[in-house]
DNA sequence: TTGCTAAACGGCGGGGGTCTCCGTATCGTA
DNA sequence: TACGATACGGAGACCCCCGCCGTTTAGCAA
């Protein structure tokens, strides 16, 4: 890579660091190269799309919650272990503008990157959900948790205080919103329609 | 409201509403004013916003879900109402295109419409939680449960079966995907908890 | 140092979207 | 029937994304 070319990736992803923080994740790529100083022809061959470029923005902090699950597997406590690393993903999710949005549209494409924030995301804490796995409803996944994750971030994008809520309304989810034994009985789809 | 324009009213709200439920929630305007065959100043007079658009092709179903909710205020198995109702709309959310995103952007607006879906929605379930307020985990709020529901049809949004999905997380959420709480009696392959 | 070449640059043009504004057509009534 | 209010439609300004291509420049080799 030249030195100019990377200069200039540098140069964007910066930009486009502050730019995402500050409008969320449909920031203007237009706008990040005219900040930049650079034209947009370049902003588009260094990330061909959107999403590259989200990509970019937030892989050292996906990567730092890879490590942080890494770090807790093999821990005693398993089920501590795993909701700290819940914790932490929520935190970065409901606080880094864009993240929760760019986890959520790579979850749904159709694995076209086997790096995906997503998927190194779900690698990384299936390990952590195996092993803490007694302590789990049946039935969970890594991939429930991380969606159910998204969700709350999405949701509590424009909260005061977006971190705070969601993990208050993630830990709500994990002990349980009306949490009662025995057989409820499960209705029908929405008799809502039309 | 002159004659034509109560047509043209009525033929824009035909046609959003097949186009969201293609497109969802950013589908063009101009393009609805196109295949409506009005110009786009007309879309803009009716509707001055999306958001305006949105609520009222949604109205319907919002008001069908309050009803739903009013039905079951006063039912002794108040847990079940309560669980049917959320399920209703969780079906209506992850089902209907558009309908999430719409229910949360206004629950973030500042509350300028009085009449927003969100707040009718709330208003309608507040009794039913109230009622069920002894099964609920202590400080779960409607206002908890609806922000939950719609971050999980904005996270199940391109699921192949939205509602299946965005109901069994649902489920994991009440019940608590990892109960391990003092009051909860879990049958199962304990691993003796923690 | 100088020359060369491939890589990187930047911006233009096309397509589309939102939003505002205003001349014009139409409705409903006097 | 004539008139005023109301609604219509589209042009214009502005922004954005995207593909393309002529031009510049970095880095290597002679």
């Amino acid at each position: 890579m030249r030195a100019d070319a990377q200069r200039n990736y540098a140069r964007l992803l910066a930009v486009a660091e502050e730019e995402i923080a500050l409008n969320g994740a449909d920031a203007s790529l237009e706008q990040i190269a005219r900040i930049a100083g650079v034209g947009s022809g370049t902003v588009r061959r260094h990330f061909p799309n959107r999403h590259a470029l989200l990509a970019a923005v937030f892989r050292d902090r996906v990567e730092n919650l890879c490590a942080h699950a890494r770090d807790r597997v093999g821990r005693p406590d398993t089920r501590a272990a795993l909701l700290e690393w819940l914790n932490a993903v929520t935190t970065s999710a409901a606080t880094i503008r864009g993240l929760a949005m760019a986890l959520n549209r790579d979850r749904t494409a159709d694995a076209e990157h086997e790096h995906c924030a997503t998927t190194q995301l779900t690698e990384a804490g299936e390990p952590l959900v195996r092993q803490a796995a007694g302590d789990l409803a049946p039935g969970v996944t890594v991939t429930d948790l991380l969606a159910l994750i998204t969700g709350i971030a999405l949701a509590t994008e424009d909260h005061p205080d977006p971190a705070a809520e969601a993990n208050r309304l993630l830990g709500l989810a994990i002990t349980g919103l009306s949490p009662v034994d025995g057989r409820i009985r499960r209705p029908g789809p929405a008799s809502g329609g039309s």
